[in-house]
DNA sequence: TTTTATTCGGTAATTAAATACCGAGTTTGG
DNA sequence: CCAAACTCGGTATTTAATTACCGAATAAAA
């Protein structure tokens, strides 16, 4: 209905306002105002106003707010997590095992069925009940069977771009990444890139500044 | 010396033209011009001459470009790799256990030498050669005695912020936090969040748009 | 040596994001 | 029933980020 579009930065914050509007609504609150969810996420009201605008398919009320149920509905469905997407994991190392343990991620309508892994040691054993395949039967038929459109990538880096282009010739819709490389895809595959580099950069960094005004060793 | 001032965005495309560089170093390149990493990684050259201007120690060469290993090693000091700080994780669950395992970090500068826990079944043993407290002795005196400034929270949401309070009594400069929830600090307190959700987000909303482009069920 | 193709740095123009403002309407409390 | 206090939506302003432009300078090729 509504083909407003969202830019990155609003999308990203959208998660925030579900979470606290989730904690409020089960404290037992009913209504809600943009400008309360602005001071309890310390963001600017009009910012929170302007989202909260697009995302939102009916009017606040003034004085009043927004029912908070029918609000945190907007916005799930904005973001997708009303309808469970089925997704599989290639890369079964460290990293892939926490997630095939993660039971988080339902709550964000990421359903993980099944992971791939080309160690002959694991493969056909499962982690949480959830299978491991061979890698090589990566293929669309398979993803057809299990229904899953969404690929998630925890291999090193160095072979991340091929697991991708296996992903995509077997006909996923959507890949995320967490190897720490650039991948290159075709334009209508989705991909979202979760790098651990780039957030722990921003941290880095900053320490590197507080050490250099400090004038510390 | 320089005390440019790097936005957040800058910051965050930093990594991934460090990456790129060093595989070119790898690969034998000496040389490189803005240019040719903005292809590489399909970005504005402006935008990457911009960048590069504000992290780059010399001047580039007319129609050379800049030495590779030079632009690598001003990155790594602007990111604060080039030294190494010590970090403790709080929350051995699956993502705390994946962490511990993972030798991916002291690429990055950061290095995990130890994790607090709760839970006594853990308590005193090692993961990865890396002992594991009791969190109840996560204190000033203990992170002073391990050298630590940075702490990673990988507990559950509800209790990251009490995990955080502790971590920030015991005296740390920086947090990782993994939790989804927005941690309220101290504003010396350095924080980084790496929110699973937030990234999921992206590729959760997309993959909506697709669904109701097509019109799909 | 001269020409040509690049690349640089700095500045200007464009675009997008964040913030501020304001009149209108609604609930709440007297 | 009326006044005061909020909140809304829309618009305007400010700020920041991105993109484009251009002259100068160098390396490489002719």
């Amino acid at each position: 209905m509504e083909n407003k579009h969202l830019s990155k930065n609003q999308l990203r914050r959208l998660p925030g306002y579900l979470h606290l509007l989730k904690s409020l609504s089960a404290s037992g609150m009913k209504y809600i105002s943009c400008q309360t969810i602005a001071s309890c996420l310390d963001l600017n009201k009009e910012q929170v106003r302007k989202d909260v605008a697009l995302i939102s398919s009916i009017d606040g009320i003034p004085n009043k707010g927004r029912d908070i149920n029918l609000l945190i509905k907007d916005i799930e469905t904005i973001l997708g997590y009303d309808d469970t997407n089925n997704a599989f994991i290639v890369g079964v190392g460290s990293l892939g095992t926490a997630f095939l343990h993660y039971k988080g991620f339902e709550n964000f309508g990421l359903k993980i069925v099944c992971a791939f892994d080309k160690n002959p040691a694991i493969i056909n054993s499962k982690i949480s009940d959830k299978p491991i395949y061979d890698i090589a039967n990566l293929n669309s038929e398979m993803i057809n069977k299990l229904n899953v459109k969404i690929g998630i990538i925890t291999v090193p880096a160095d072979s991340a771009q091929e697991v991708a282009d296996l992903m995509v010739k077997a006909g996923v819709e959507a890949i995320w990444n967490f190897a720490p490389v650039n991948i290159v895809l075709p334009k209508d595959i989705i991909i979202s890139n979760m790098d651990l580099a780039t957030s722990l950069s921003v941290l880095s960094h900053q320490l590197y500044l507080k050490k250099h005004k400090k004038g510390e060793e």
